[in-house]
DNA sequence: GTCTATAGGGCGATAGAC
DNA sequence: GTCTATCGCCCTATAGAC
């Protein structure tokens, strides 16, 4: 007989999306997570940090996507551009993910204000990434963070518009339009993005 | 004799803003900051919703200097240039301020995830201000959408950047480079923000 | 103003994998 | 033996209820 049962942390991110989309994140406890994920109270925070961070744990593949494309890419004299690819190749992770998942994640944290401010926070990250991974190619520091500002705004952007869809279907091209419209606001009047 | 001291909320202001910078945000509890204010916890609470909203205060004024701005404007035809009109006065309404104010409370959440959480979201209230004020213009909504993103992005790194440096002078020029090297960056190459 | 539930950390004990 | 996952108990502070 064991002692404990094996993927404590996959069972409790799957209580954890359950019971915040049936109650609600305020009043869903630690301990009812950890209830119906089979373990305790303690072992929940042995795992996550906080009660939100159970929802944010595969951003880490996320921010491998980005570094790997522009470390990858064969030119960054357009940071603008490169950014666009590394934030495309994000976008294709996301379509990677069990479907349901992240269409319930998306709507569970639309539906809670402290479960925006985390996934900001996180968002943050992910320009920093791009940032970084844009100075180690040689582009001025400016010019970097500017780049990842632009994407992760393109990103945030289309993958909102991919969840207020119907939502079956890739996210990438809704990202790759975001990013074309705001070139077309940056650059000029309103006509580029009617 | 009075019964209690009037301005406790300016009071309680001051204190969290001392003590958040004497011993870290963690570190200070709601009681030390009431105590020092000469008030009770739950006074505290009663003016502030919570431990990082003390921070969070003169934001209101932001948001009417964005809305008025964008509502009196000759023309909205490049959504883009209204949005950078808007951050300008809201930029210039900083420089109103008491000036180790806004730079004491800047390090602080520089030095504080949980208040840089806030502050993101309540820089997404500024972009969804700059967004309905145009579409009340008229603007569409994409465009309009995207104008608030852009504006809050710049208004975003011009504060950054001026907070890095000395500090002394204006925030507006730091803000109005940032929309500079954001158009720059989108329009083309690297070499416009070098 | 008082009372209370919940978040979340500290510390030690236990049990399996290696 | 070490390393890591789990549990149990105790504690404080936040924040909401009354």
């Amino acid at each position: 007989m064991v002692r404990w049962e094996p993927g404590a942390r996959g069972r409790l991110t799957q209580a954890a999306l359950d019971l915040y989309a049936e109650k609600g994140f305020e009043q869903t406890t630690v301990d009812d997570i950890a209830e119906r994920a089979g373990v305790t109270q303690r072992t929940f925070f042995r795992h996550f940090a906080d009660k939100r961070e159970v929802l944010f744990d595969g951003s880490s593949a996320l921010l491998d996507a980005l570094r790997r494309t522009i470390a990858e890419l064969p030119d960054v004299s357009s940071p603008a551009a490169a950014a666009e690819e590394a934030f495309a190749r994000a976008a294709a992770e996301l379509d990677e993910r069990p479907e349901g998942f992240v269409r319930r994640r998306a709507a569970v944290i639309a539906a809670t204000p402290a479960l925006q401010e985390r996934e900001l926070l996180k968002l943050t990250t992910m320009t920093a990434t791009v940032r970084d991974a844009l100075v180690e190619r040689g582009v001025p520091a400016l010019a970097a963070e500017l780049a990842g500002e632009l994407g992760t705004t393109a990103f945030r952007v289309g993958f909102a518009r991919w969840a207020e869809r119907d939502g079956t279907g890739s996210v990438v091209p809704l990202v790759r339009d975001s990013f074309a419209a705001l070139r077309g606001l940056a650059a000029g009047g309103r006509e580029a993005v009617r």
